[in-house]
DNA sequence: CTAAATTTGTGCTTTAAAACATTGTTGTCA
DNA sequence: TGACAACAATGTTTTAAAGCACAAATTTAG
């Protein structure tokens, strides 16, 4: 019998969301080309400074998209769900990468060459235009991040993180629980503060009944305290 | 005689840096519909939540893009120079606007409606990759800059805005002197940090002879400590 | 040309968050 | 199963930067 995972797996044309303006040909095209990449939990899909090679989709899993600054501390930019493309930034600034990328779960990724992307995205107006809206959406998103993490303080940046994770995993069966377990390193790399202070603050939200903790597993309980606390800085 | 603005003024065929893609038909549409339009220095040019109207192209001056955060303290995410696009992120997001966008300094904008621009956009392919091309680098400006305004201390901070501001506009005749005059609190707004922040580590950097200043005007004197300074945080 | 307002410059105080230290908890694998 | 490693929790100390107050300088307005 397959692996549970494979066996799961959407097709490509059901994670590519932009496969709709693809022409017949470029379906095929994109069909016989693309190849299919399975990272384990915590691996490294891509690092800052390497050339890159593929336009690549999420096909099954979480992923994290980060930066290393100042000390080698981290800093979650974004994570993505199935269906989201990433790694193509830097191949059309003709840069290299500029986040490391790394799966939160095991994941698996569709892959397709630079050439391929590069050449679809020049003939194919509406494929061109798809990515413009993509990229154009993920540009406001970063500067209001930046202003957010600049600005509040550790209640209010926690608050949004948990907002966010909510938003972008949504909820388990029990229509409480946010459907990703993340480390509380990796809540604080994402809400730009220390371990201590994630695990700290976290504590205080549990004391004042906003959210509910079970290792890992949590609540949101009171959102419209969090929605205030993640507003008010 | 002209005003002087309007006789240095270039025209659009020379500021409109995506020009050369323009097909005769499109060059002569946009001739017959661009609009030009003056701002006084702090002038406001767009608003955060405003619909947008128009892709603008900075024709002459130095505009600031910026957002205001917690209790309205502003955040300069970036500068604008001639040539430079601005307001069409909000039109192919299809959202507001998510900045604000004001005058340093005198300055001319010519202006696109939304429909023409966007009809450009979906009719010419080379067009609609040179703004992917333009907003891909944007996005990764832009999360290098979340990171460094959330990870670098004051000092680090500000020297990367100076430097930063050197890139941008450059030096003035003398070879030294930073070629715009910003106040000590658009400094700050630039540099994530106060006022009286801006203003003591600026006389710290005169102290340590890596910079020179004289009122608004500020010379780079040591550049490779600047540097290091930037990159140690 | 003075008066008012804004901008700049400094010192002092307070505070939020980092850094550090220690202990408990859970998980992993030889 | 016991030992080690990774993770979580919490108290204490230190520090970077904000906040505040005020004076001096510069710009703007009446």
């Amino acid at each position: 019998m397959a692996k549970r995972n494979t066996s799961e797996l959407k097709p490509i044309e059901d994670v590519l969301t932009v496969w709709d303006v693809l022409t017949p040909d470029e379906r095929q095209f994109v069909k016989n080309h693309f190849t299919t990449h399975y990272f384990k939990k915590n691996e490294i899909i891509h690092c800052e400074g390497e050339l890159p090679t593929h336009m690549m989709v999420l096909a099954a899993g979480k992923v994290k998209v980060y930066k290393e600054g100042v000390g080698s501390r981290t800093q979650i930019i974004r994570m993505l769900k199935p269906g989201e493309h990433f790694g193509y930034r830097a191949i059309i600034a003709s840069q290299t990468y500029n986040t490391n990328v790394a799966a939160f779960e095991p994941s698996t990724v569709y892959m397709l060459k630079a050439d391929i992307f590069l050449s679809i995205l020049r003939n194919n107006n509406a494929f061109c235009y798809r990515f413009l809206e993509e990229i154009a959406a993920d540009l406001g998103a970063s500067d209001a991040r930046t202003v957010n993490l600049t600005q509040k303080h550790i209640r209010g940046r926690l608050a949004e993180a948990l907002l966010l994770l909510r938003k972008n995993y949504g909820l388990e069966e029990d229509g409480a629980t946010i459907n990703i377990y993340l480390s509380r390193e990796d809540l604080a790399n994402l809400s730009n503060m220390t371990t201590s202070n994630a695990i700290r603050t976290l504590s205080n939200f549990v004391n004042e009944h906003i959210i509910a903790m079970d290792g890992r597993k949590l609540k949101i309980i009171d959102e419209e305290r969090l929605i205030k606390i993640s507003k008010m800085g």
